[in-house]
RNA sequence: GGGCUCGUAGCUCAGCUGGAUAGAGCACCUCCCUUCUAAGGAGGCGGUCUCAGGUUCGAAUCCUGACGGGCUCACCA
């Protein structure tokens, strides 16, 4: 219709503003809830080169348009603002033709280039929290968005197998664990704990154990023992503890941070992490036993928060395999000087004439850096999908350096593909003031499962206080609060910009009614109860329609148009944003017209297929955030 | 300190590449279940779009600066 109303502006423009204008001069928008009208162009770009009033420019162009297309039933002006009133006989036809297609709004499957959308990486060394399970909800909406673009998709992770951080937990494991009666230390079969929790356990108990002996160290430097120290760590204390004499408060606290670590790096503990992650590198049997055991323990427990959260994967990679490539793409980036080498022995890379700074690729041990598995990963993925267009890398806002120097380093290494590789950055989930920051080491993080479990309890409560679950099993009843429980959790998490922030309040449960996942599953549920009762639906005849029919009608046919834009976004918000609003025009319309009751066949039959669309359309928008609809609640 | 980013109603958020009198939900106050699911609908209350300049016929939107929050600048990931 835009476009129709567009062309014949661009075709007829000699004559109509005695020049050639320009394609974006024409500006649509929708029309204002108080006028008249389906859909507005402005008209004030047009006013200069028609050297006449605005209302007169817009009865010039009115008048020409509504005479060359016949869909323009009627037109108005009001100060700039050319209103059109769209013939009925237009909105039955977008109806009939949306209702003979049942994937209304998605393009031909695998039209468009492969697309690798990596989400969820996590640390093999802790279990996943509520920052993850928005990545999570985010990179798979984002997949299935882009499938229904009209991409083929591969939905992979890089899975964050190895690291001093899972050298951390692995040692305190060793270090810490009681042993039972058997001889055996703590595993997932004798405590029943998911392996996840167990092993983040032990890394909680690193940290807790590693701040105890750097305090003591800390103690010991205070009073004048140096014995067994390395000369320059002495050295630097004495500078730093010489450099808080009549410092205020606040500076006091950032020298005495930078002790802590000064000291920590001395730990036996943080020592003895290290020389297992060289160990680990060598591939010593003994590390890597404990390594392979302790990673299975942790993605037995993933599988099960994996399933609870209803995502999927095509491929995975794992660090543990790519940070090889990484290290030899950096030997060879060596050679042809896009790297360097530092005197100690590591390797760098000089970004300072990019407005950067030099970056690390590899430690002066040798090992690896989280950049180099990063350069690696990137380079097995295109290697391993020859018809790989590009990569969608859902990770917090954190990383936005981070990013931003990996694909730079990529395009430096002369791979072409670089420039199709994109950081899908989002903000992230806060815990509201006063709370503090959720850190794992600190275990003051929201569970991923535990938030989980909590959202479907409350679903819970509610449905069998107000739901239509009579009749129904056992079984039907508990997937059904899980529908609603996670509808609801999935929906808050996706319909804020994913670029944005967000504040989560664990004391406070999600909200379910407004603007929420279970609104719009209601809408849905509520309709096919009508559908139902209605049995079978006749042929779609010309009618006249209601306002209220007209506005959803409006509304359904820009779908198409918004999974577009939510493609190109990347944002999934705008698919919540769109059935949010539909599903408020539905019920507007439910509440002011009868359906079943009404007398007139065809006008049944119309409200009653255009309802079969509304809640088709649902479903499609919502599955496309990973929600699902039930047929009843 | 350098870089990036955000600041819209009491709270949580929409406001597309600049367009008409800035919109929702929650909370608070009224109404509406002998029409099909009231997890719903109708109405009320609530705004100097952080502030100050600038560009323009027109700015919440673009530019500059200030103030305030967040992230980042690791031989952590």
């Amino acid at each position: 219709m835009e476009n129709q109303i567009k062309q014949i502006l661009l075709e007829n423009s000699e004559a109509l503003f005695g020049i050639q204008i320009e394609e974006k001069l024409i500006q649509f928008q929708n029309t204002r809830k108080d006028v008249e009208g389906d859909l507005t162009l402005v008209i004030f770009p047009f006013v200069k080169m028609l050297k006449v009033s605005p209302i007169d420019a817009g009865e010039k162009i009115g008048s020409f348009l509504q005479e060359k297309l016949s869909f323009i039933d009627k037109f108005n002006v009001v100060s700039g603002f050319l209103n059109f009133i769209i013939a009925d006989s237009h909105w039955l036809n977008e109806l009939k033709n949306m209702d003979e297609n049942p994937k209304f709004g998605y393009s031909t499957e695998n039209s468009k280039p492969t697309l690798m959308v990596e989400y969820s990486s996590p640390n093999t060394n802790k279990p996943l929290h509520l920052g993850h399970l928005r990545n999570n909800f985010l990179g798979y909406s984002v997949a299935e968005i882009l499938k229904a673009n009209g991409h083929k998709v591969v939905k992979t992770q890089i899975v964050n197998d190895r690291g001093i951080h899972i050298c951390k937990s692995m040692l305190a494991w060793e270090r810490f664990s009681p042993v039972n009666e058997n001889g055996e230390r703590e595993t997932p079969g004798n405590t029943g704990m998911q392996g996840d929790k167990l092993v983040g356990k032990y890394y909680v108990e690193f940290d807790k154990q590693f701040n105890i002996e750097a305090n003591e160290i800390i103690q010991q430097w205070e009073n004048g023992e140096f014995n067994g120290f390395p000369e320059d760590s002495i050295v630097e204390f004495n500078r730093l503890q010489d450099s808080k004499v009549e410092k205020d408060e606040k500076a006091t606290k950032g020298i005495d941070a930078k002790i802590k670590d000064l000291a920590k790096n001395q730990t036996s503990l943080l020592l003895d992490a290290k020389e297992m992650l060289i160990k680990w590198e060598a591939r010593d049997p003994e590390v890597y036993l404990l390594w392979t055991t302790m990673n299975n323990w942790v993605y037995q427990g993933f599988d099960v928060t994996y399933k609870a959260m209803g995502v999927d994967f095509d491929k995975l990679y794992y660090e543990s395999e790519t940070f090889i490539i990484g290290k030899e793409l950096v030997e060879k980036g060596l050679k042809d000087g896009t790297f360097f080498r530092k005197e100690d022995g590591s390797v760098w890379i000089d970004l300072t004439d990019e407005g950067l700074d030099e970056k690390l690729v590899l430690r002066s041990d040798g090992t690896a850096v989280y950049m180099t598995q990063d350069l690696g990963t990137a380079f097995d993925r295109f290697n391993d999908y020859p018809d790989l267009d590009g990569i969608i890398y859902t990770v917090g806002n954190e990383q936005d350096y981070h990013f931003k120097v990996l694909f730079l380093i990529l395009k430096k290494l002369g791979f072409s593909w670089a420039q199709n590789c994109s950081h899908l950055s989002y903000g992230m989930v806060e815990l509201p003031k006063g709370m503090g920051r959720m850190k794992s080491r600190e275990g003051t993080v929201v569970d991923a499962d535990d938030l989980m479990e909590d959202i479907v309890d409350s679903a819970k409560e509610m449905t069998q206080e107000r739901g239509h679950i009579e009749g129904m099993s056992e079984e039907d009843k508990n997937e059904l609060y899980r529908t609603i429980g996670m509808g609801g959790l999935k929906y808050y998490l996706l319909k804020v910009d994913p670029k944005k922030k967000i504040v989560f309040n664990p004391n406070e449960s999600i909200e379910l009614n407004g603007n929420t996942g279970p609104f719009i599953q209601y809408t849905h549920a509520r309709i096919k109860s009508l559908l139902r009762k209605a049995e079978n639906v006749g042929e779609l005849k010309d009618v006249s329609l209601h306002h209220e029919e007209k506005e959803i009608l409006k509304h359904l046919s820009m779908f198409p148009n918004l999974i577009e834009e939510a493609g190109k976004n990347h944002s999934p918000a705008l698919i919540a944003n769109y059935s949010y609003e539909l599903v408020k025009l539905y019920n507007h319309f439910y509440q002011a017209v009868t359906i079943l009751k009404e007398e007139n066949e065809e006008l049944k039959n119309m409200r009653l297929v255009l309802s079969r669309n509304v809640a088709k359309t649902i479903a499609q928008g919502m599955r496309l955030v990973g929600v699902n609809v039930p047929e009843k609640m």
